[in-house]
DNA sequence: CTAGTTGCAAAGAGTTTGCATGGCG
DNA sequence: CGCCATGCAAACTCTTTGCAACTAG
């Protein structure tokens, strides 16, 4: 998709993975990278490319109308399910074995093939329960 | 919250109700209720103040940035988890020892509490697949 | 060099809000 | 009749786009 890696990508993609649990907004990622010149047509743009080529997905707050972005690349965040935390935001894998008996008991009983890629969970972490 | 039944309102939760499988978007239901006398402020107006008593509730379409209201009064909704068809659009009821196992296994396994409320699952229904 | 990328500013799309009018109870 | 809700239009916010200037390869 994308043939020149300049300054600007070069820097979205470093806070990107730097922040790889965490959802992003463009308006966030603006103010992050706001000292080193990358303006925010460049952040849009950039988003929808970085989308395109499966290096970031789209995810939205369950509840809000704000649209979020986080880094997914590689194998390990395309072969399990995402768990998000309503509280602090911060996103867990859930462990292979519990996805893959949600995914086979949903097979068989309600004949439904779960979207890996885009289904996220939403609750309350264990750490965010204590408090 | 609201204190009268408008006409606006009423029919609103009448197709709403009417059409408890789909998302709805805003635009939906203006140019539904266009023949009604419905004006788009009303449409967003009452749309939260429905989403604040419980009665619908807003569900994201995973990918897209698009913004969906869906009936769900009654209890049976509150009680089981929620599918999505990412062809036809279509909600479905998880059943209820499905989502338990789901739900008892992640408590357990990745100590995460599932919002029911707001978690939706993304993927395809057995019809769509057949097509 | 030369085509892809950026920044700016203007255009769009979707949603919210102020205010006078209308209608539910 | 009194107060809440509506309609309209203006205001806002977020995102996209056209175009000239810039820069990675």
């Amino acid at each position: 998709m994308s043939k020149y890696m300049t300054k600007q990508r070069k820097a979205m993609l470093a806070y990107l993975s730097a922040h790889a649990d965490e959802k992003l907004s463009a308006k966030q990622l603006e103010s992050a990278l706001a000292g080193e010149g990358v303006s925010i047509s460049a952040v849009y743009r950039n988003l929808s490319e970085l989308e395109k080529e499966g290096k970031i997905r789209r995810v939205n707050q369950s509840g809000s109308r704000e649209v979020f972005y986080q880094y997914t690349d590689g194998a390990h965040c395309k072969e399990c399910l995402h768990l998000s935390c309503e509280k602090c935001g911060k996103t867990y894998h859930m462990n292979m074995q519990g996805a893959e008996m949600l995914i086979q008991n949903l097979a068989q009983s309600d004949e439904f093939t779960i979207d890996k890629a885009n289904t996220v969970l939403y609750g309350i972490c264990k750490q965010c329960r204590k408090l």
